[in-house]
RNA sequence: GCGGGAGUAGCUCAGUUGGUAGAGCGUCAGCCUUCCAAGCUGAAUGUCGCCGGUUCGAACCCGGUCUCCCGCUCCA
């Protein structure tokens, strides 16, 4: 069932425009796609919605678009060099894929099990009849794990840190490492798996850079905030938004535009005191529900989920999930990330970056929160949302994509009803009027009906249709998408009907 | 990466024991002039995912490969 409509989707996102399997005549490429012409409509829509309800409504946020390319310290200041990369091992009999080194971890874990094992055992023996020779013979026991233990973890840091993934596979063999799941010690060599595209700068091949696609647009947030905290006379809080490319080279992308390789993302961090990270997080988790709200997609669809398991550089962490077709999945994320990253680049690039605050007088590291969301994923949300199969009245079948209104590609279709009597010249002159406000569809072939379909089926909310009436009195009929009504108006009042409807201010006013 | 399913026109799909490809919808041109798809006439569109093999002959059989969907795994 739900796949189903998830295919649909897929076709439907093809056949209308939205969107193309990328490089399609040769064959694709694993999860990477195109926006066609109604898609990338709907998503520089989405992201200007984004935009203003930002830059433009707050006065202590501005924007910036720093570059993809960054220098390669950035990685790993941000801890991405570290992060970002997983040692794996695949079962042979299972064909299960672990973490080499949480393999590792695990049986070191045992091992400490065993340790505590021993010596509650031998407190117990103290208690009763205290052994003397026993309880020196636990000591050497547990010394001996002890030690056990702390080799195993060196040999794995060294081996990690010289990428010697032969002896990471070694000592999983010496330790005898059986897989979790078939009891098997059948395993394939450790791979190095890194989840940060490298590319070069430069020409020649001895003196190139080695640099990294950047796995999120946060850190040109981080480098520049001294820049733009000066420049900009900005004064704590406050924050900077940037929406952008990022690049993941995911084991596993999919889910159409779910996963992808190369995805963009909305974000933005906002520089605070420390002490303070608490009611901000709070602030902008409300505050970003409400944006979601504000679609009309349906409160139900949304839920909050908080991290329990936190990452390296926060101190609270919550995602907003979405319903998808697949179910509740992130859609976006809200973090307090400490001073983390701020003070990494403090120490790798030997430069402070600190703010003056004035009232208290004093110089500090801010802290940031910050909101994160991925507009290929808030465009699914929207798309899936929309597409919709009725059954009207007379029992036929429409298509329909309930795209909010003020975000539809086309906002406007216009139609002669008939292509003559003069009723096209009539549309087409209304079109040249309202182009520069609107984005038009002008339609003249086959039955009305039939082009309120076409429109339907693209998510276009209004279709002005001009009658033989439109001849006398000047009026023309507004048709909405999905009630199917009809309101008669006259052509001079239509650049205000429009505008109260799918204006964008009148979005962001009710946030 | 593993397992399952799939790939034939823009979309959904049919295609018999191997004999050079079809339907519906859509699109385009025209007719009709009608306010909610499926009226009439005509037309275009396929390296049958790709490469190789078997065969006189392959959409179909065999091998490899790519891509998509689902489930594992992964997702700082």
């Amino acid at each position: 069932m739900q796949s189903d409509s998830f295919k649909k989707i897929i076709s439907h996102a093809k056949e209308y425009g939205f969107i193309f399997p990328s490089s399609e005549i040769y064959e694709g490429l694993s999860a990477v796609y195109d926006y066609g012409q109604n898609g990338v409509a709907l998503k520089n829509n989405i992201r200007e919605y984004w935009w203003k309800s930002m830059v433009q409504l707050h006065e202590n946020i501005v924007g910036l678009d720093a570059a993809i390319f960054m220098h390669p310290t950035t990685w790993k200041a941000s801890g991405h060099v570290d992060a970002f990369n997983d040692p794996l091992i695949d079962n042979k009999d299972s064909k299960k894929r672990y973490r080499a080194d949480v393999l590792i971890e695990d049986y070191v874990a045992k091992i400490e099990a065993k340790i505590s094992k021993e010596v509650f055992k031998a407190s117990k023996r103290f208690g009763e009849s205290f052994n003397k020779e026993q309880f020196l013979s636990t000591d050497q026991r547990v010394a001996a794990l002890q030690s056990k233990a702390n080799n195993i973890l060196k040999r794995m840091a060294k081996s990690l840190e010289n990428e010697d993934l032969a002896d990471v596979k070694a000592l999983i063999e010496d330790l005898e490492i059986a897989c979790p799941e078939s009891g098997s010690r059948n395993w394939t060599d450790v791979k190095q798996f890194n989840l940060m595209f490298g590319t070069k700068l430069g020409a020649s091949a001895d003196t190139a850079m080695n640099l990294f696609l950047r796995p999120e647009t946060a850190q040109g947030i981080f480098v520049n905030f001294l820049n733009v905290q000066k420049s900009g006379r900005m004064r704590l809080p406050f924050g900077i938004a940037q929406t952008g490319k990022a690049f993941r080279n995911e084991i596993v992308a999919r889910q159409f535009i779910f996963r992808m390789r190369e995805f963009e993302q909305m974000e933005m961090q906002f520089f605070i005191p420390p002490g303070t990270q608490k009611e901000w997080y709070e602030y902008w988790k409300e505050k970003r529900l409400k944006w979601h709200y504000n679609l009309g997609l349906g409160v139900d669809n949304y839920r909050f989920h908080d991290h329990e398991k936190l990452a390296h550089y926060a101190d609270a962490a919550t995602d907003i999930e979405f319903q998808f077709p697949f179910g509740f999945k992130e859609l976006e994320g809200i973090h307090s990330r400490t001073n983390f990253d701020l003070s990494n680049h403090e120490k790798y690039a030997r430069k402070k970056l600190q703010y003056f605050d004035p009232v208290k007088n004093e110089n500090y590291v801010p802290y940031v929160v910050e909101t994160s969301i991925g507009l290929d994923r808030m465009f699914l949300a929207i798309f899936s949302k929309a597409l919709t199969e009725e059954t009207i009245q007379d029992g036929s079948k429409r298509t329909l994509l309930k795209i909010p209104p003020v975000l539809a590609p086309t906002k406007l279709a216009i139609f002669p009803l008939v292509k003559k009597d003069g009723l096209p010249e009539i549309a087409k002159r209304i079109v040249k009027d309202l182009k520069w406000d609107f984005t038009i569809a002008y339609d003249e072939k086959d039955a009305v009906g039939r082009r309120y379909r076409r429109q339907d089926a693209l998510g276009t909310p209004y279709c002005v249709t001009i009658d033989h009436q439109t001849l006398e009195d000047e009026t023309i009929t507004i048709r909405d998408r999905d009630s199917m009504t009809q309101d008669r108006v006259p052509i001079k009042s239509l650049t205000r009907f429009l505008q109260t409807k799918l204006s964008l201010s009148e979005l962001l006013k009710k946030l």
